[in-house]
DNA sequence: CCTCAAACCGGAACCGGTTCCGATTGCATT
DNA sequence: AATGCAATCGGAACCGGTTCCGGTTTGAGG
């Protein structure tokens, strides 16, 4: 059914290393050009890509791997990525890891059996079983999210994002503060945010805050606010990620709470979903869409052997918006 | 560097062809296989999937088109295939279209080239062109979310869903409605949900229906409730997709207007946000996720050769929420 | 110990391309 | 017309597997 090289080059008369180097730009007269272009076209022939695989030893396949289908930073870099990956003729193979470190480190082991020429993994946390399969991989690998000195990586200036939002709830007058965070086993989410938080409100000596911890679910996140305002009342709630602070906004609304007059929220993402809620949530934008256009465009570049910075810091951008009280502003 | 299976023949002394029957179970004898056992397992041995894929002429690979990756119906989809896929050992590819009919067909046709064993496909609208290009594919074509009689396909009940949506905001008091939606050229959400809630309305004789379009973005369909509160000034607004409604839902907040009291907004989904927001969203849950396990198995199935029904409806569950007013409520 | 079928194994062909190398051709120069 | 060089082309090897086919072993039964 289908013709395979072979075919056409006995259509045409010629041994099908020609038919090849036609295909392939190499050296072909005029004449015998113009006869395969017809011959090609009428066949409809299309080169079989395994067969140019298995000879060239590589794909145009870049694995990503990412902890979750459904979620908005997960949508958007892998939105950038393919983009990117199709104008350089480039394919997505897309691994769901299901927010299991394991089922990480097995897709890098498929990935790269599968001979993807690279893979972009946005992992929760870089475990030495994360540097030993990526070195077995034997392709090049960038983190997105989250760094590491023996990888390339292209991370978000999360340090600086705690610290924006931390000068901006300083700045609005809130002192008795909780911070709700995930795990410091996410060194970027988990460990960063918080610490550029910390070290925004260090300058304040007079602040009440406290640390509290949740999973990335909106369930749990809900289950520690209630416990944080149970515990501690504090006038502002700064949560790690958005969900989490749709989470809170959630309980605060199920307490009867309105935001911000009784209780103020902030999130970390910069979610579409942010700015659609009532009250608009205050966040710090992460660029996740351009993050996954420039993670394409580095790994194709690590892929053709070109050299690319080891790591990359995007920035971020302070959303200041409805859901934090300014108590500066005196009662008239 | 990597071995292959002549260097794992020449190690073990044996024909290559001996290995190879080892790796897929032939005839090979006691001795021998713990032979090849050992000798593979310590030289780290994995078969090169494209000579696999050569020689059988097919891949463990299944094309996924989706419509855009940051929907949560594309996304909740995409989790389901890829959890079923990979319990068969298959692997998803995933091809964003990015809403432009033309890209699902140069999808399909590139899909084809690079010998995917089956293509499901999440189309907005199945064209003349999309059916050609299934067809030319010469590989089993799964339709989700739109039927076609001339493919397999794995459709919602939109019309029932329309329907229980009109029979619940009629049982709810509404008269004065209006339904807002997309174009019909999108067969299931733009067509048979309108389809379905008009022959609700229709066993209301006093009732005022009017009937606008938007598109999917949430911008569209701001601009879109500012035109009906205008216009037909509605005690409720039926939305065709829960992104719409949060649209919806938007401008009424930037109006002032209170949900439900001052307006009664609907959406069709059971996106994960409806449960989130404040006032609940009243929605018709799809779904998602059960399709898409539901597709791979099918698309798994079709690519075995074996039988699968043309056509399969997935039902729909009407979750009655906040954001509805009973007017059957007597003022106290 | 012989016979014979079943189990096991090796060799070679094949899948469909790419690439190297050497041979042929074409054309411009003398 | 002979020469030289570059452009073009064909043949064969190769990538790394699978499978067919025929030959050799094995072991049970007589």
């Amino acid at each position: 059914m289908t013709k395979n090289i072979s075919d056409i080059a006995q259509m045409a008369g010629v041994a099908k290393s020609t038919v090849s180097r036609y295909l392939n730009g190499g050296s072909v007269s005029v004449k015998t050009k113009q006869k395969l272009e017809r011959i090609t076209r009428e066949a409809g022939y299309v080169p079989n890509t395994f067969a140019q695989s298995l000879k060239a030893k590589r794909t145009n396949l870049i694995g990503t791997i990412v902890p979750r289908l459904d979620s908005f930073a997960a949508a958007q870099t892998m939105t950038g990525i393919d983009e990117e990956l199709r104008t350089a003729g480039g394919r997505m193979l897309v691994y769901n890891a299901g927010q299991d470190r394991q089922r990480e480190i097995e897709a890098m082991q498929d990935l790269a059996r599968q001979k993807v020429a690279g893979i972009i993994l946005m992992p929760a946390q870089v475990t030495d079983g994360h540097l030993r399969a990526a070195e077995a991989a034997g392709i090049p690998v960038l983190l997105v999210g989250q760094g590491n000195d023996r990888l390339h990586s292209l991370v978000y200036d999360d340090y600086g994002a705690g610290r924006l939002m931390g000068r901006h709830v300083l700045d609005m007058g809130h002192r008795r503060i909780a911070y709700l965070g995930v795990t410091e086993d996410d060194e970027a989410v988990g460990r960063l945010r918080k610490e550029g938080f910390r070290a925004a409100a260090e300058e304040c000596p007079d602040c009440e805050i406290r640390y509290y911890e949740s999973s990335f679910a909106i369930g749990d996140a809900r289950a520690a606010a209630e416990k944080i305002l149970d515990e501690h009342a504090p006038s502002l709630i700064v949560c790690a990620t958005d969900n989490i602070a749709l989470g809170v906004v959630k309980t605060a609304h199920v307490r009867g709470l309105s935001i911000p007059s009784q209780l103020s929220v902030t999130g970390f993402g910069g979610y579409e979903v942010t700015a659609i809620i009532n009250p608009e949530l205050t966040t710090v934008r992460f660029p996740y869409y351009e993050a996954g256009r420039l993670a394409a465009r580095s790994i194709l570049k690590l892929t053709a052997g070109e050299d690319v910075r080891r790591s990359t810091v995007m920035d971020v951008e302070m959303l200041s918006r409805e859901s934090v009280d300014n108590l500066n502003i005196p009662f008239v």
